[in-house]
DNA sequence: CGGTGTCTTGAATACCATCAAGTCTTGTGG
DNA sequence: CCACAAGACTTGATGGTATTCAAGACACCG
């Protein structure tokens, strides 16, 4: 799968979306004018070219060992980028949330050892890594804001080493509620009074990510639902209990 | 501990070390001009304020929380760095070999989470973070050379993620093995037939670098001697059966 | 010489995986 | 619209891998 690039900065179907593009990194960096309907684009938006992009749920948006001449950057809907063992089974590296990009590392190396899978319907950005990298030479303070993403990248990543070596399937799954409210959270994607917001992992996705079997993602959390601290219904989940959530995941 | 920098070019106390710099990322990016005697340092190496360090066995070379202004590179020794739990437990993000950069994260977040413990006696270099990047800003091309260790750490990181994850002990420690004998032998540390290097860690670093406990690396590490895939002894390590030992680690 | 750190070994236990059966939902084609 | 298949989740029984606990051997060091 080759992505033609094309440019595409006018958003001819920019329906009226609710995530407001404030907290992305393409629009931190200028390179993106978002959905919201700003039709201001910055003074760099022209230098990258860049085309909006669609997968639907459970469609697998690149395979490890392509090639990749793009950087592509989510806006809306929820992805993964997932390790596939030779045994069948499988590791979910991150998640991917509107905003994000999918890994600062595509800036350089083309070559990605994951493959990337929308959960939900994704729209996404594809932009032009070649356009990019030479962005950054020639404009430094682009460093900084793309360096917020790479430490903040890393930082999860590491977190994420430490929960799988020493912590309990308990542990494991109230850290990644509470990490995944914590990012949702500052794009202004949770709902207060009850906390509640899109969830639209299925179990499976918890295991993966966890490195726990899906059969016992059920049972922790059905014991978490009928202690009261958690509750998920719908695509959405409701933490009822933050105090009891962060002192299951040890978090302060 | 305020790491005060002071400008040692020239090296007074330069030994004859086996270890050649050529691998490093410091003589890479052409600010140090190594330990070899080499005295014809690089263009940019007087642009850097830096300062040789060293570090015994078993210290902490520095905590979490610091705020750090410097940027290490291990000249010599191994390090590792370490999230502390609070119940004790702990958990090896990272093992340091010589020419490694600690994090190039530590390049623009001043505020590490984990803690530097040196294994072996440790040489190392503390680079000016302020001069290091506004070289980054003056000198693009230092970008090129900074990113292969970004994409090299997180890739190991993942890879890390995996291993803890979706895999078992034997894998996981076959695997540890195998993943620092690619490192030393790109570096020009591993003597062939028999394959052998240095080998400094205990098997408590193993325990908290694969998730595991001492207990049970001891028991798999006595059954991979015992079948004659490996040998250690006196702090050195010696690959009997490399095709065996892939095979445990499902590494082709 | 005792003390500390390292490693080994065995027994008992805990945590999570595996297996299996069943419910319920979702999607699909006749 | 219904029949059927596939996916998602639950629950209980059983089993395996790794942990915990404990005791002892050994080396190194002040």
């Amino acid at each position: 799968m080759n992505a033609q690039l094309e440019i595409s900065n006018t958003e001819a179907n920019a329906t009226k979306t609710p995530l407001s593009c404030i907290f992305c990194v393409g629009f931190d960096l200028g390179i993106c004018s978002g959905l919201s309907g700003d039709t201001t684009p910055g003074p760099q938006s022209l230098k990258v070219r860049q085309s909006a992009q669609m997968a639907t749920a459970r469609r697998i948006i690149w395979r490890s060992q392509d090639l990749q001449e793009i950087v592509p950057v989510i806006c809306s809907g929820w992805a993964a980028a997932i390790v596939m063992l030779s045994n069948g089974s499988r590791q979910i590296v991150s998640f991917l949330l509107p905003g994000d990009v999918i890994s600062t590392t595509l800036l350089f190396e083309a070559r990605p050892y994951c493959l990337i899978e929308a959960i939900t319907d994704v729209r996404y950005r594809a932009f032009s890594r070649a356009d990019l990298k030479s962005m950054l030479y020639r404009e430094p303070e682009m460093l900084d804001k793309f360096s917020k993403a790479w430490v903040d990248e890393k930082a999860r990543a590491d977190q994420l080493i430490v929960d799988l070596g020493r912590r309990t399937a308990n542990e494991r799954i109230a850290r990644l509620i509470l990490g995944l409210f914590d990012r949702l959270e500052k794009r202004g994607m949770v709902r207060s009074q009850p906390l509640e917001f899109e969830f639209p992992l299925r179990q499976h996705h918890i295991a993966d990510a966890t490195g726990l079997t899906p059969v016992h993602v059920s049972k922790v959390l059905t014991e978490l639902r009928r202690s009261q601290v958690i509750n998920i219904s719908e695509r959405s989940l409701t933490i009822l209990d933050l105090p009891a959530l962060r002192r299951i995941g040890h978090t302060r």
